[in-house]
This record gives structure tokens, sequence and C-alpha cells, in this order.
RNA sequence: CGAGGCGUGGCGCAGUUUGGUAGCGCACCUGGUUUGGGACCAGGGGGCCGCAGGUUCGAAUCCUGUCGCCUCGACCA
């Protein structure tokens, strides 16, 4: 084993090894979250909730650019109008949390605790929603919702979790499938760019699709254990929930119609995504545009003249342009070399008494951990610069990944071979029969993933039950 | 909800089979020597053994109950 590639960090579980315990092992060594005394419920730590503002920040900012408002509604629902929609509400019943009880009286009426909010905005667009005029109605709400799950992993799956629901109202249903389809490319373009991950987009089947909509759009990620995961939706509503609610407008032609409505959701599981698909042995991997820290300075032998004032001084420069740490704690350079490693950190620089000698700084690199030696006068463009690197390069290799674990089946033994040995995403053809997605899912507990927008015809027969097939899906296990 | 595993200083564990003064590693504190890939020496602090009952002269250990957590399935962002 080359000297670089050895496990620097003992205390992580090799991925290769056990992917499970390695991903908790990250999560709890990187302080991003803690275990609560709440079932399925954690604390999100600084460290984790600061790549929660990042990505807020960046996702929030493209809603806005796209004419998106942010509002808030109440996070109680009471039962009946969480009933209006009869799919909505059998999709969602088994997991609402409920309130009986206001002090020590029972509720005449129970509440939920949202678990999702279209029943609210539904109530509210009825009462403002009157004329054209009043169209599109375009809103977003950043909040918690509960769902009470049956098994909860960090990030991934816990019972209350983060996250952000657009919710919007059209007059027509060329309108609501065009901001569908738009809200699904600015997810797809916030993780290629902001996270380094690459997705699918494609169309959910109508077993996965959301309860109560008439079509759901997804972006589907792959992690590095070649398992999917469901990385942001958008559903086109059609005029289902506004029948159920009564939300109608008096258009130009002085005639009443129903509004077509949308809804779209991304959550705090998409740093499970982010730690699944850039992560390795040695920790954390964050992409530079979303990583708390951007750089770490090191002092070596800080305890040498002028070192630490250097160090400081590089600090205060650079802090202006990237979010930069200087770590001039007594801990050895060693030690701090692995734990930003293990936070992530995308790029280190140190600094030391040969190196003020020579004007030059060394920049380490998290992707490759190649030094660089760089000169002093450059450094805030050399540092951007590999910042730019290190981003591209981590969803070079996530694409990489992905192809790899992508592959194709035209019989379904080679399906269910491919599946169980290989794992990742499976492309296969399918008949469009429900039957075929469930014995699917008996045989090899691989799900339908999405009917991809980029088609392609593999075969001319579905792999599962042999008929003539309509569309070509990615399956795959998944989280 | 089904199957398995685990609750002992902050973290990771041993001790439980066969009841008898609560231990180890890491972390923490103090002092010194160190400092370019998780430093070393010396000294020190910290534990109602998840919780509640029971058996016993005596319980981390045996019995009953209960709560919680983790993993894998089914359900789901």
């Amino acid at each position: 084993m080359a000297k670089d590639e050895k496990k620097l960090v003992e205390e992580i579980t090799s991925m290769n090894e056990d992917f499970a315990k390695w991903y908790t092992d990250i999560v709890k060594k990187a302080k991003l979250v803690d275990y609560s005394g709440i079932r399925g419920c954690m604390v999100i730590q600084p460290y984790g909730y600061a790549i929660w503002e990042n990505i807020q920040k960046e996702l929030d900012r493209r809603f806005k650019e796209t004419g998106h408002e942010n509002v808030y509604m109440p996070m109680f629902i009471p039962e009946s109008l969480l009933q209006r929609e009869k799919d909505h509400v059998e999709g969602f019943a088994p997991e609402v949390a409920w309130v009986t009880h206001g002090g020590t009286e029972k509720l005449e009426e129970r509440l939920c605790v949202r678990p999702t909010s279209e029943t609210l905005f539904c109530d509210h667009y009825a009462n403002i929603i009157h004329s054209y005029r009043d169209l599109p109605k375009l809103y977003n709400q950043w909040c918690n919702v509960v769902r009470w799950e049956k098994t909860t992993r960090p990030f991934l799956r816990t019972m209350e979790f983060l996250w952000q629901e657009g919710h919007t109202a059209h007059a027509t249903a060329e309108e609501a499938e065009a901001e569908t389809l738009r809200m699904l490319n600015v997810y797809a373009d916030f993780c290629e760019k902001e996270l380094a991950i690459p997705v699918v987009k494609g169309r959910k089947t109508d077993k996965e699709k959301f309860a109560g909509a008439k079509a759901t759009y997804t972006i589907e990620s792959l992690m590095h254990d070649g398992k999917a995961l469901q990385s942001g939706t958008s559903h086109n509503f059609g005029d289902g929930f506004a029948k159920a609610f009564g939300i109608q407008y008096t258009g130009e032609d002085n005639e009443l119609h129903y509004v077509h409505q949308t809804s779209w959701g991304m959550t705090t599981r998409l740093i499970g995504a982010i730690i699944m698909v850039h992560g390795d042995d040695a920790g954390l991997k964050l992409p530079p545009r979303i990583a708390p820290i951007q750089a770490v300075i090191v002092p070596i032998a800080q305890h040498k003249e002028g070192v630490i004032e250097k160090a400081e001084q590089l600090r205060a420069t650079l802090s202006s342009k990237f979010r930069v740490k200087l770590d001039a704690s007594d801990k050895s350079p060693g030690w701090k070399f692995s734990e930003y490693e293990m936070k992530g950190v995308p790029l280190r620089i140190e600094i030391g008494p040969k190196d003020i000698e020579n004007n030059q700084a060394v920049l380490v690199s998290r992707t490759t951990r190649e030094k660089f030696f760089v000169s002093l006068d450059n450094l805030e463009e050399e540092v951007a610069n590999h910042l730019e690197k290190i981003q591209q390069e981590m969803l070079d290799a996530a694409l990489q990944n992905r192809e790899e674990k992508t592959s194709v089946a035209v019989s379904y033994d080679e399906f269910k071979e491919t599946i169980e040995n290989k794992g990742g995403f499976v492309k296969a053809m399918w008949c469009g029969d429900v039957e075929c997605e469930n014995k699917i899912k008996e045989d090899t507990s691989a799900t339908s993933r999405c009917m991809p927008f980029e088609q392609e015809e593999l075969s001319e027969s579905c792999v599962c039950c042999g008929k003539p097939a309509k569309k070509m899906v990615y399956w795959g296990k998944a989280y």
C-alpha cells in the first residue's frame, strides 16, 4: 500500500468494510449531528448546520431569481383540513403525529403536526385567489416537518427534518407543467453546480409518485455504495387539490376556473447525499461552494517567531474572499491535517518558517492530497483557482462513479444478477404495468427510480414480463 | 411493525457465563520537552454500570418490567 493511500484516520470504519458504519462514523466524528434523547430526532451541530445554511443561501437565491417569495405557514393542520384530498390523506395518514390535548384539555378536533403543507397552502390560496390577476402565486417556505418514521438515520431519514417546500398556483395546466419542470431544473442545476452531485432527471411511475399528484418529477443521485437517493422532487398537481379545496378564479372570459398547482421540495437529506457521494476513508469531502470552511490555515512550528503573525495576516487577507479558518491551537500539525481532512475542508494552507523565508505557502488539496508551493504574492488567486479545480474534480469523480455503476439489462436474469451483485442504477425497459414493478421489488428489492427524460430504446420488450415496452426506466435499490 | 445487536466517566470498550473494593484505551486538566501527516514524559480529575422493582449479608453481574439507541427488512424526503 502506497504511503498516501494509507488510512490516516483509524477511528473511521472503512467504507468498503461497512458502508453504514462508515456513514454514521463520519456524521459523528465530523460533528455534523449528535443523537438526541428523542427517538429518530437529531441535534444538528454547528458544522452540520453551517452546511445547511449554505445550501439554503444558494437555493433561496435561485428561488428568488425565478420569482418566488418566502412565506410561513402554521405547523399544525386540523384533521378536517388534512382530509380534504383523499389520495393525499391516505398517503400521509400512517406517518403523522397528532396533537390531542391543549394543556390538560382534550381538543375537540385533533391537530396533526405538518408532514407537508399542501393543505395549508391550499386553504390559504382559496382565500386569496379570486381573479386571474392574482395568478400565478409563487410561494416557498423554509420550515421543519414531522413524519413518524419507523426507522431513522441521520440526515437520510429523521422524524423531524428541515426542508423547503415550494407551492405555486397557476391559471393554466401548461403553466403549472412548465413551473414543475422549471423547478426540477433549478434543483438539478443546484446539485451539479453547488454540491458537485450529478443527477438523473426524470418522471416517477404512478406507483412512486406523490400522494395526490398528477405527475411527480425527480432527480436521482447515486451514492458511493451503489444505492440511489431521491434528492429532490417536483410535483404537478393539476387541478386535483384546487377542486378539493375550492380554489377558483374568475378569468378574462368572466368564467370561473380552477387553478393548477405545483409543489417541490428539497431537504436536509441533501447533506446525507453529499457525505455518501463524495466522502472517503479519510472522512468527509465537501464541495468548496458549500463548505463552511473552504480553506484552513495550519501554522507549522508556530512557537517560532513570526509564524502565528504571518498566519494571522494570511487569514485576514483571505477572509474577505473566502471562508477561511486559522487553527492556532496547540495541537500538533499532523493532528490538524487529519482533523480538517475528516471535516472535509477542501483546501489546507500550511505556513511555516521555511515558507516565510521563501515568501511562499503550501496548498494541499483534499481531493488529491497533492502539495503546491505558491508565492504569497498571488495567494488569493491561487486559492481561488484551486477551490474551483477541486469543485470540478469532485463533480468529475462523482460522475465517473455513477457511470461505472450504471448498467443495462435486457433479460430478467441479467437484471436480477446485476442488481444483486453490482448494484447501482440498472437501465431496463418496462411495459408500464405496476405488477412488474411489484414483482421486481419482491424479487430484488429494487424499485423504479425514474423514467428519465433522456430515453433509450434498449429492447422492445419489458425486462420483467416480456410484453411490449413503453419506457426505459432507471432501477435501483434506494435509501 | 418483524429479525438481530447494544446501553458501564465525554467517546470506544473490558468486566456479566461462575454475585464479593468499578477497570482499560482515547479525550480532558497541570507542568515540561516537542511541532512539515493524529508527539513524548510526569502528575491529576472525572462513573447513583439506561431506568424501576425484586432475589441476596452483598447486584454492573441473577430475575421481572420498562425506556432508549444502532443495523437489516417492510414504509417513506
